[in-house]
DNA sequence: TATTGTTATACTCTATAACTATA
DNA sequence: TATAGTTATAGAGTATAACAATA
């Protein structure tokens, strides 16, 4: 006689399909830990690009973070609706604009930093810190090794 | 003098960020897959269900993957025209269908597993052996700690 | 001739409600 | 009255192509 097929169940032992798993869960976590904040996954990239680098043209932006220039258009149109960016007219070329975060934005970063530090200590809180750092490295070392540019998310393009 | 904040290259230190980037792109990546096979999430999803326990009812098939009964329709309509599931009579309800697998989907199995084991495989190339059961373990233990059911992936049921 | 930003359109997916036949 | 399965419709989200202004 043959032994039953685990199944579902069986995939609770592959580790792509756990990281699938918990990944997805965790970027639908994120969304709606920002919704109050009125921010979206791209909008956030924009805002998180932004404050590392302000004054980057929608092109720049839209080639950092993979999103395609067309969708960034009604990005950046979220966020100066919101007040949190400003389209500042672009020094060396006239056909583009720079981006510009606000003050409202400078204020709202920190908030956004804060839930991000919340969710990690929220899905490792049973973990002890050696074995965070231990979950990092190794997330890390797949990712890099993987050929994935670090901070870039792939959902932010959609298929 | 502030220094510059670290933008997107900062998400690379965080936990759930590294989960959620590499999450949806293995997701993506086991899609391109199945491709070939002509399977994508959701009848792979039911195809391993009923590996299992076959002969499940749609309903019973939709409460344990997560996929609204509506839905669940179009998924063994499609597995239904690939040959790979049959609508059979329920034995204790006229309202109800049993659905099983064909022939051709036991003989299909295998090769959707074995494009599991070589994806793990790729992905997990640059570890040695004790730290792939580490990452294992360290993952399983935050998905059971998340409380996510073991084998089901929350993208099936879709937002 | 190529590029920045923009707009419009078509396409895909999903969520919702309503229907039938049985229980 | 509730449930299994089905169907239809509307809505959101995305990709594609084409456009004007500037390089």
């Amino acid at each position: 006689m043959t032994e039953p097929s685990p199944g579902i169940a069986g995939l609770h032992q592959r580790i792509p399909f756990l990281l699938s798993q918990l990944g997805v869960h965790i970027a639908d976590d994120f969304v709606v830990r920002l919704e109050p904040f009125g921010v979206g996954p791209r909008t956030f990239a924009v805002l998180t690009a932004l404050s590392a680098d302000d004054g980057q043209s929608q092109r720049q932006l839209a080639t950092l973070l993979g999103i395609h220039r067309n969708a960034m258009v009604a990005v950046v149109d979220k966020l100066e609706s919101q007040g949190l960016v400003k389209r500042t007219p672009h020094a060396q070329d006239r056909r583009a604009f720079a981006i510009r975060l606000t003050d409202k934005a400078r204020e709202l970063l920190p908030a956004l930093d804060a839930q991000g530090r919340l969710q990690e200590e929220t899905i490792t809180a049973m973990l002890t810190g050696q074995e965070r750092d231990a979950l990092r490295h190794l997330l890390q070392r797949v990712s890099t090794g993987l050929g994935m540019s670090p901070g870039v998310h792939p959902r932010l393009a959609e298929r």
